[in-house]
DNA sequence: TTATTAATGGACAAAAAGGTCTTTTAGTTT
DNA sequence: AAACTAAAAGACCTTTTTGTCCATTAATAA
């Protein structure tokens, strides 16, 4: 569904959400290692939403990753947006260009409903509501 | 939502279908220019769906590609598994591993039936459907 | 202040996706 | 048969995605 940018930011921040939740504050190494990603790529992606502002580090003995809790939740509508861009959100489900009401691709009218479904769903799930119904064992959030 | 490969192989066989329920049979120039798409690129996905049984070709003057009458449509998901496989329509909408009803990953339950509205859609949809919808002009069927 | 820890930055590399170009093969027309 | 037409085949190239590696920076602990 998702490009591997996207999966693995969205499985390391829910990660360490629930481990914050936790007063606890993941490092890299842990993070990729429970999300089971490659490391430095893991580490390259969560630099980019430090810098992006969805999370913050802390450098040193004890750092790691740490959510400001004063912020707003994160949707994943936002990190989906940073990531890939609209493509999957937007447009036409099949591809097609000029595709609206009035001038319909062929799939238009049962497609509709089904990007409406998933924009719904991003627009209304945050990272903090993933890391909150996670309270089982981690290791759920593997990729394939 | 799809793959380039999908989105030329999906608008070339509506385009074939279309022009051949009207008695033409249309050459990959022609093609590629109708759909909006590079030339030598659609005639090697061309090739492919050929090599799939998915069209037939036709060579020299006069030729170009044709549908076999006396086969079964071929669905939407037919093409899509031949292109770019199952992940779209299979698997947890997060890119998550082990995700299933007992040990269901965060958004199970939501993306659960935006997956099986996918699925029928493109169950139900055939490359012959949609031309048979595509009555009007076919500048519609133009990527983005 | 020195050693240690852990994120940062940036160059580099591999693989996959997307695409071009040229020659060959198989038909059709003259 | 010769000329022409159009798909097939395959080598090659470019861009994007998905990574790796290593030196640097910043924080903490001894």
């Amino acid at each position: 569904m998702f490009n591997k940018e996207t999966e693995y930011a969205l499985r390391s921040l829910v990660y360490i959400q629930h481990q914050n939740y936790q007063s606890l504050r993941p490092g890299i190494e842990e993070i990729a290692k429970e999300i089971e990603a490659p490391q430095a790529y893991t580490a390259k992606i969560l630099q980019r939403m430090v810098r992006l502002g969805f999370v913050n580090s802390i450098k040193g003995k004890g750092g790691g990753f740490i959510f400001d809790e004063s912020k707003p939740e994160i949707t994943l509508k936002q990190l989906i947006l940073a990531t890939e861009g609209a493509k999957i959100l937007e447009g036409c489900g099949f591809g097609m260009k000029y595709c609206d009401a009035e001038n319909p691709c062929p799939l238009h009218d049962q497609f509709g409903p089904i990007r409406d479904s998933i924009n719904r769903l991003v627009s209304e799930e945050t990272i903090q509501s993933l890391a909150r119904k996670t309270n089982h064992a981690f290791k759920v959030l593997i990729s394939i």
